[in-house]
DNA sequence: CAACCTTTGAAGCTG
DNA sequence: CAGCTTCAAAGGTTG
């Protein structure tokens, strides 16, 4: 965030184009969804695309705004009850989305909400809107309770109504991920045609499209599928609830296209990593925060589900590391050499395939792999005396200006293996001073007052302690550092599993970088 | 059209 | 319980 340059810049796969196109973020954001708001309100004139004008415009749509508008969310408010009328988990996910609303989640205080009407926007505000005001009532089903009482039929656990108070001002998109399969596919075919393909695919992402035959899924809905052969190829896909990182990613990726111009997700995701890093504690508390609701809603709508339904759902993809790979996983040499040294990469990898000298094959990825598979960045392990985070934070220093060089390189440009490594310059890498501090944090110190069940014990249901992790290409221990530790030494540190970053950490990064050794 | 890339976090599985 | 694996989003790229 404040220092762009450097957060801008993916590791190795940065190409910027121009300078910086700045888009306004609530323009480009969920811009699809906006589209239709947009026409509603045409009359705003051409600044929508300024986010400042987000707030405002936000504030007409609560507020009733323009007649206009007012048309148009009588309209909506109407298709919904109708959908409503049919579909329990519309109705609990705008609850749901009203309950947020209604405790200070929503409205976003700092921030621009998109000025999408509710229908748009399924779970936001929603369900307040209609409990709250005098709008038509959306659920004809009698006691459709208002906001305070519990979600209709899924609903197992009482949703606690005193949400904290934190004020998250998320943009009221990211709000929107809530991953609910059907009620997205149920907006997507409201939303008749008028979408591109493209974007219809993503409405329905989260249900494996499955959702043509009936509208109702859910854990219980599933079953209700023919018993084809194979169900599983029946059963709506639930989708996973987004966690925080996730939900970060979501809300501010269009951001970093408009800045970056890149296009390139991989990219992308690299510079998010890195701006996920430097996120202050209190942001990315939001996020996990939300990522928590999320997971509780997730859980509500559908109590049966289990992310092991998706990961037995087997044939999604064999993904990451090939089973041949002897779980090196080692990245390719993109990682490696950045893209000033495409000449040192294997052909695949310059085709950007797969990569050879990593693939397999026994031998094969030996000689190169000496030299830098094995980074195991077990190595976190010990750094210095410092615990690593210590060299981290160091390296993170300065922020290195934008320099282009990283767009490059990448790395660090010169990060010690040794314990000295702390005061290596980090020419690169981080994202900002700060993060150093801030990175492994999670939310600890916001005192919710949710206690949502699976929360861990007694943690002041913080999520877990965020895996101390580098982020990319700060670790002089990670392989994909061009002059980590490995590379540099072309030693094969074996990882023996004990120190890494963290539990959670290690396996990642154990089954993402490397390892292996013959 | 599926898999890959890339990120972090969550959850399930395994020993 | 520690460690490992998979999946969640996303969109360009490749086979």
């Amino acid at each position: 965030m404040e220092d762009d340059n450097s957060m801008n810049e993916p590791l190795n796969l940065c190409k910027k184009k121009k300078p910086v196109a700045i888009v306004a973020p609530s323009s480009v954001v969920e811009e699809d969804e906006l589209k239709e708001a947009k026409e509603a309100k045409r009359d705003d004139g051409g600044r929508d695309a300024d986010a400042d004008d987000g707030a405002a415009r936000a504030d007409d749509v609560s507020a009733g705004g323009n007649s206009k508008a007012d048309a148009y969310q009588r309209s909506v408010y109407s298709m919904i009850r109708s959908l409503a009328a049919s579909e329990q988990n519309l109705l609990t996910a705008m609850y749901m989305g009203g309950l947020m609303s209604s405790a200070g989640l929503i409205p976003a205080a700092g921030r621009p909400a998109p000025p999408a009407p509710p229908f748009l926007n399924p779970y936001v505000g929603l369900w307040a809107a209609a409990a709250t005001s005098d709008r038509p009532q959306l659920s004809p089903s009698s006691d459709r309770a208002p906001a305070s009482s519990p979600p209709p039929a899924p609903a197992k656990k009482n949703l606690p109504l005193n949400v904290p108070k934190i004020d998250l001002s998320i943009p009221q998109h990211t709000q929107l991920s809530l991953n609910i399969p059907n009620l997205k596919a149920i907006s997507q075919s409201s939303k008749t045609a008028e979408k591109p393909a493209k974007t219809t695919a993503k409405w329905s992402s989260s249900m494996d499209h499955k959702s043509s035959s009936s509208t109702n899924d859910g854990p219980k809905s599933q079953e209700s599928g023919h018993a084809s052969s194979n169900q599983e190829k029946k059963k709506p896909h639930i989708k996973k609830p987004l966690n925080a990182f996730m939900l970060y990613m979501k809300e501010m990726r269009a951001k970093v296209v408009a800045e970056c111009t890149l296009k390139e997700s991989a990219a992308i995701n690299q510079i998010l990593g890195r701006r996920w890093h430097a996120l202050g504690r209190e942001e990315q508390a939001k996020y996990y925060e939300l990522a928590r609701r999320e997971r509780q809603l997730h859980m509500q709508l559908y109590p049966d589900w289990s992310s092991r339904a998706n990961t037995t759902r087997g044939k999604k993809r064999k993904r990451k590391q090939e089973p041949n790979d002897g779980g090196n996983s080692m990245k390719k040499c993109r990682a490696r050499y950045g893209l000033d040294q495409q000449s040192q990469w294997c052909k695949p990898c310059r085709r950007k395939k797969k990569c050879i000298r990593y693939s397999g094959d026994d031998g094969t990825q030996e000689s190169e792999d000496n030299l830098g598979s094995c980074g195991s960045v077990g190595g976190d392990t010990q750094s210095p005396d410092g615990d690593d985070g210590e060299s981290y934070h160091h390296s993170s220093s300065a922020s290195p200006g934008c320099l282009s060089g990283l767009s490059s390189l990448t790395s660090p440009s010169m990060i010690l293996p040794s314990p000295s490594a702390s005061l290596a310059s980090p020419s690169v890498s981080l994202a900002s001073p700060c993060m150093s501090l801030q990175s492994p944090l999670t939310p600890h110190m916001i005192d919710y007052d949710v206690k949502p069940p699976i929360v861990h014990n007694n943690h002041h249901h913080a999520p877990p302690a965020p895996p101390l992790r580098n982020p990319v290409g700060t670790n002089p221990h990670d392989i994909n550092n061009p002059l980590s530790v490995n590379q540099l030494t072309g030693k094969c540190i074996k990882n023996s599993s004990s120190a890494s970053s963290s539990p959670a950490n290690s396996g990642k990064e154990a089954s993402r970088t490397v390892i292996s050794v013959p």
